[in-house]
DNA sequence: GCACTTATTGGACATTTGCGCAATAGCGTC
DNA sequence: GACGCTATTGCGCAAATGTCCAATAAGTGC
């Protein structure tokens, strides 16, 4: 097998784990197993398990981001451009990405290959959603005195409602979730209320 | 030694070995060290690693509820309260408290023990601030259509604040932390801007 | 057909883990 | 001082894990 096939089947392998069991519950020998192969293997290709892990989780997490960033990128205005943003976030991650997020976020502590890929991914975030609102502010359509706080709030409250729905199953509602976020954003950038309310329903 | 009191600092002595090196890097071994003891004595008096783990959670994220919850009742009005809900939530945990949350959200999936009892101290924290927030809007010194659904984003924001600097090291600081959650409570409720900052400087 | 590279195997190894168990020590009661 | 209960010890066991390595299979160019 190529070489590089090879190493994109281990990656997908790997991920398929991480999302069936966690990421602390990961071992070489599930991956193994997943792909129909050795232990061996694996360590043939990656040179330890938290690079494995490591690059797994870049390769899923970081395919979220860049769709969330494409369809953003169609949006005609900021405003649209900031539903776009709400419609692709609270669609992308179904409850396991974000499962993957609250492992990565705890792992973080004790595993700096990851700490350095959940940081740099969690930045780029805050900054598509600060190009935003800076854009919203230039075009008169938003109210926002410090984009780059605003734009971490944004993130962090919808992370925050997020994580109380997939840690805690009837707390909050997946529902839920997507009105207190987007109406936490209309009142952060001095939007009418239901501005970011989404119309179209796919 | 009173079973009573070998079983209180072996929760103890559990906790200190969480905090230090995290929930999924507590062992039975490590307990025993920390207590001076041996690791039989501990399967003594607790029945399973999982017990003694949500245990040891549930001690010391319950008495850091019970201390903001006490400091706040003794706020003259609600935005003192709230004054005093950030004040205490900002020193109760360290950085190794919100770690042990961390890795609480992130084991609650696989772990129902621990998993009810998270989700019982979370819903506890948002009753807590809608509380406030509902006798801020009787007295008239705070506006706010839905205070559920707004209790809910001051926690989240706030922890998904704290995430971020918890997670990774410089992406947020601690006193960004502070003043944004700050912020974004006094946004959310119609407060004058600096109405929620810390005056008090100990 | 032959050398040579490389993907792949399967198991060995040392370490760590939760847990159990037989032996011991400590202490109160008669 | 002897007895008995129980807290406590220290070790052992089986399972799991990351890593490494010698052996094998499978091409590939000449």
């Amino acid at each position: 097998m190529n070489p590089d096939d090879r190493r994109e089947a281990i990656v997908a392998a790997t991920l398929a784990v991480m999302q069936r069991q966690g990421i602390a519950a990961t071992t070489v020998r599930d991956v193994a197993a997943e792909l129909g192969a050795s232990s061996g293997l694996i360590h043939h290709y990656m040179t330890s398990m938290d690079e494995l892990i490591a690059e797994a989780f870049e390769r899923s997490a970081g395919a979220d981001l860049l769709a969330t960033s494409n369809l953003v990128q169609q949006g005609q205005d900021p405003l649209e451009q900031m539903r776009f943003f709400f419609d692709s976030y609270t669609r992308s991650d179904g409850d396991s990405g974000m499962q993957l997020w609250l492992d990565a976020w705890a792992e973080a502590a004790r595993r700096p290959e990851l700490r350095q890929i959940s940081q740099r991914l969690n930045e780029a975030w805050q900054q598509l959603i600060c190009g935003i609102i800076e854009g919203g502010v230039r075009a008169g359509s938003m109210t926002c005195p410090d984009p780059v706080a605003a734009a971490w709030r944004i993130l962090s409250l919808l992370d925050g409602l997020h994580l109380q729905e997939v840690a805690h199953n009837d707390s909050v509602t997946s529902q839920q979730v997507t009105n207190w976020s987007r109406r936490g954003a209309e009142i952060e950038l001095g939007l009418p209320l239901g501005t970011l309310t989404n119309t179209e329903t796919s």
